[in-house]
RNA sequence: GCGGCUGUAGCUCAGUGGAUAGAGCGCUUCCCUCCGGAGGAAGAAGUCGGGGGUUCGAGUCCCUUCAGCCGCGCCA
């Protein structure tokens, strides 16, 4: 195409000009537009200077007078497609080329990244649950599917074990007062899982003598307990990580006291008594800078009297806070409080600098957050650009900036008020710009999960949460009654996962409980996997007649319409994969697998494969048969979900 | 107030700026001498929430408006 578009300019048919026009190839919506149809003479006519029909009837002869292999027509249509037929011994051959990739089929080298993916990351005081099943479902496919686009991925999951963590201090208490035979505290944690841990280190607590026992030891073994337990449901979800990170060790390494010495040294962090805040008009476009005084009473308009009284009672040293509103964030945070603790954004800026720098060295970061962090992403890229900004001005000395940005504008109004000068703005925004190039956040979105036709509820009046690991049992019970505990488990696994990447992350969904635990036809999980097991069936019914697959077969046997847009749908996959790694809209993956599975039932009620009378034309469907058993599991493996060989 | 998500067939939802907007369920019919019927074929069903704009062309991109769900701590 490109090809003859340039002869055209070249024999001055066309005007230079045309040579900028996109040529784009599409696959079509109805048989009867062809196999292919190119919408290039309509984009270019403009600039060609001819109609588009007159243009299109220029390209069509020029390009059959090439007498290319793989076309057998072309018609303009419409008002003025290009409508290519291809022949289909050319589809055909594509057949073979499947077979010997086979496993390799969904793999590109589209992508040559390091990228480093944190996903699910839930704290160490409860198991995973149904709602960050999803996050765990997408970042493992996501993970999948950047890796077979040529990427090197690593699965890291982030423990939020601080020592200094109230919500693990008041686990660690929880777990204590109930392995002391005391009740839990009244705002503590009560759910079935928390005797569980208890009963989990009971032995041990009462081995060393329970009135000896701190704390800060309860802590640690509830943690450990509770990390064993999500890691044991997350490999019950076909979910591995690569790394597995502790905040604590962080601190214990001394990493974050580092990164707060150099935030302080380059002027993103300090001491003083204000937190800028911004008020923003739509479009993020900053409106006001409200600058609020921290001294004294923390007062501010606090409708809890109590809360403000514990604060300043509690006051021990000034509040460290993180300039983030110079790196786009809505207004600074807190970096250490009152008290002298560090808050968990302290920890994060020698987190993401540990990512960056480790021996494998990520290029890229994508961190997959749950729907409730959504007002996390400024705060998350400005702790990197931050961390970025303190770098660079540790490297380069004091006053190092970025030299010749070339933006000499001067300060707006607003911007020497969070700036104070041309050099600290440019600076800033150049570590803000590198920031949103090097980490890359996703949130998902929320699933409600439907019971009855009725929403069912996360958590129960009793304490206790609808966990994962809960989820793919009962789905498993339901639809594996008969199986083994590892047929439930991986029927329980499947049937959840391909639920949860039913629909794009990004959009809020119904996960219906009722039709995930149905064991029949209008479950898509059995649909697709039944298409599967019934060309497996087909293959050992082959194999028994004496029949073998091979890449070697007469392929041109093929012709009939349902054996060649099968072929087409097979040879899909690759480019599915990357489209998804592009756009990280993995759910695609499983509408092609259920549109693959449909493709191939309508091609198995139309095309009997096996037919002893016709030997070549059977070998030849065998090859089909094969080459989409090959894409189905290749969509199914990047999923997470099984591919059964019998049903 | 600010932000995120959503609005497409009776229901649940697909939909790469392309031609007559598609599936599944449900509804009305039909196909088993059969390699697995957990399958297939046909039909009815739509002002793509409303209004502007961008262009050869908009469900898709931009603006605006209406409706619904969710989130905005010195918790993580």
């Amino acid at each position: 195409m490109f090809g003859v578009v340039s002869d055209l300019i070249s024999s001055g048919v066309l005007p230079e000009d045309v040579r900028g026009a996109p040529v784009e190839i599409s696959d079509t919506k109805q048989p009867e537009h062809g196999d292919f149809a190119c919408n290039f003479a309509m984009v270019a006519s403009k600039k060609a200077g001819m109609n588009p029909r007159q243009l299109g009837e220029a390209l069509r002869e020029k390009i059959l007078a090439k007498g290319d292999s793989a076309v057998r027509e072309i018609e303009v249509a419409g008002p003025g497609f290009l409508n290519f037929r291809l022949h289909p011994s050319w589809v055909a051959s594509f057949v073979p080329n499947v077979l010997d990739k086979g496993s390799d089929l969904a793999k590109s080298q589209s992508g040559s990244k390091r990228i480093n993916v944190e996903f699910v990351s839930v704290n160490p005081n409860g198991p995973i649950t149904i709602g960050s099943g999803r996050g765990a479902a997408y970042g493992s496919t996501l993970s999948n599917v950047l890796q077979a686009a040529g990427n090197v991925v690593h699965r890291e999951y982030y423990i939020n074990d601080g020592v200094n963590s109230e919500q693990m201090r008041l686990f660690a208490e929880s777990v204590k007062a109930i392995v002391e035979g005391r009740p839990v505290p009244d705002n503590g944690y009560k759910g079935d899982y928390v005797h569980a841990v208890a009963a989990d280190i009971k032995e041990e607590a009462s081995s060393l003598g329970l009135p000896s026992l701190t704390t800060d030891w309860y802590q640690q073994k509830a943690q450990d307990s509770m990390l064993q337990a999500q890691e044991s449901a997350l490999t019950a979800f076909g979910v591995a990580f690569d790394t597995w990170f502790s905040e604590q060790s962080l601190h214990e390494a001394g990493a974050v006291s580092v990164e707060i010495d150099q935030m302080i040294e380059s002027g993103v962090a300090d001491a003083n008594p204000v937190r800028t805040k911004l008020k923003l008009a739509k479009g993020g476009v900053i409106d006001e800078v409200i600058v609020e005084s921290q001294t004294g009473d923390v007062s501010e308009d606090d409708d809890d009297p109590n809360a403000s009284a514990a604060q300043v009672t509690e006051g021990g040293q000034p509040t460290l806070w993180l300039r983030s509103t110079k790196f786009g964030d809505d207004m600074d945070r807190v970096l250490r409080r009152r008290d002298g603790r560090l808050t968990y954004i302290a920890s994060d800026v020698a987190y993401h600098k540990d990512k960056f720098n480790r021996p494998e060295n990520a290029d890229k970061l994508i961190t997959i957050l749950g729907p409730d962090h959504h007002g996390y992403i400024g705060r998350l890229t400005a702790v990197v650009a931050a961390m970025f900004r303190a770098a660079s001005r540790a490297e380069q000395g004091a006053g190092g900036g970025v030299p010749g940005a070339g933006n000499a504008s001067e300060l707006s109004e607003v911007e020497a008020k969070i700036y104070g000068s041309v050099e600290e703005r440019d600076a800033c925004l150049a570590a803000l710009s590198e920031a949103k190039a090097r980490l890359e956040v996703q949130i998902y979105q929320l699933v409600r999960f439907m019971k009855d036709g009725k929403p069912a509820p996360m958590r129960k009046r009793d304490g206790n949460i609808y966990a994962l690991i809960d989820l793919i049992r009962e789905i498993g019970e339901k639809v594996a009654p008969d199986g083994t505990d590892e047929e439930k488990t991986t029927a329980g696994r499947d049937v959840a996962r391909f639920f949860y990447l039913m629909r794009s992350h990004d959009t809020t969904f119904d996960f219906d409980l009722d039709l995930a635990e149905k064991q029949s036809d209008d479950n898509p999980v059995f649909y697709v996997q039944y298409a599967h097991a019934r060309i497996c069936s087909v293959l050992r019914k082959a194999a028994e007649a004496g029949f073998e697959v091979t890449d070697s077969a007469d392929f041109e046997k093929l012709v009939h319409e349902r054996e060649l847009t099968l072929i087409k749908k097979v040879c899909d996959l690759p480019y599915e994969v990357k489209r998804c790694a592009e756009d990280y809209g993995v759910h695609r993956l499983t509408t092609y697998a259920i549109e693959l599975a449909r493709t191939y039932h309508h091609f198995y009620d139309a095309c009997r494969v096996i037919q002893a009378d016709q030997p070549e034309l059977t070998r030849a469907r065998l090859g089909l048969c094969q080459a989409t058993r090959v894409a189905l599991k290749g969509a199914l493996d990047l999923l997470g979900i099984s591919a059964p060989e019998r049903m």
